[in-house]
DNA sequence: TCTTGACTTGGAGCTAACTCCATATAGTAC
DNA sequence: GTACTATATGGAGTTAGCTCCAAGTCAAGA
């Protein structure tokens, strides 16, 4: 598979796919004759691993990390899972934060509803509402 | 309330505070004769809803765009609804990344829990685990 | 073979959201 | 009033995570 056919399967850019290998959020991609990137199973495995945390929120340099780990062996595997366990809980913290958030947008978006049906905006949880 | 006793309750920092009252995501403060920042329950209130978002990761810039809105009177209510409704559902996007990163980040932790017990680690989802 | 478009690298540039700094003024305890 | 700490302002600096660029190489079709 191309760098092309990776980016769209993951609906990212080819930079943003090189920075990553840069960067060593994925390993070492293999390259043909020319030294043109081609990914196979193993690679694209990495890069789905990559899109996936990277879209939650979990940093570039912390799935390196993983990735630098994961290939010294099978001595990392408790840091690995030291590693792993950390960025879950801070991903729960999150969820936490997004579900606050999500919670706060829907309150006020029925405030806002009833505004356009009625014309009045009011707040019967806090006096105060903005 | 002073900005220190702010921060101290919503643990942001005071040139976090500065700054959100600089680019609009919290409406201007009254000041104090000297010119310092004196926060009013209604003060407390915006800086709760920026500090709540933000966590979320909604954009300092849609916060002042509502705060704009909000400032400009009752003709900006579809506006405002609109605008939440936006964030809300890119919020309930985000959502869905984070619970999907979650549950793969369960899965490696379950896979690496089993590894430190029996000294192999394995993946019976995807035979080309990382 | 020629052309055209995709791919390579190293490195510079960009944006959001802070974060820090220098200088000056305000408030507080004695 | 003096000393000391807190706060104000404008503006520069920082960081993460891309994103873009230049110059060159590679590959597929006419």
């Amino acid at each position: 598979m191309t760098i092309k056919d990776v980016c769209e399967k993951f609906g990212i850019t080819a930079d943003t796919l090189r920075y990553y290998e840069k960067v060593g959020a994925i390993p070492k991609v293999g390259r043909s004759q020319g030294g043109i990137r081609e990914y196979d199973d193993e690679a694209l495995s990495w890069v789905r691993n990559a899109v996936c945390l990277r879209k939650a929120g979990v940093s570039v340099e912390a799935i390196a990390e993983y990735v630098r780990l994961f290939n010294m062996g099978d001595e990392t595997i408790e840091a690995r899972l030291e590693l792993l366990s950390n960025e879950r809980e801070s991903l729960g913290k999150q969820l936490e934060e997004l579900t606050n958030a999500v919670e706060l947008l829907d309150y006020k978006i029925s405030r806002y509803r009833e505004a356009v049906e009625t014309g009045v905006l009011t707040w019967d949880r806090d006096p105060l509402g903005n």
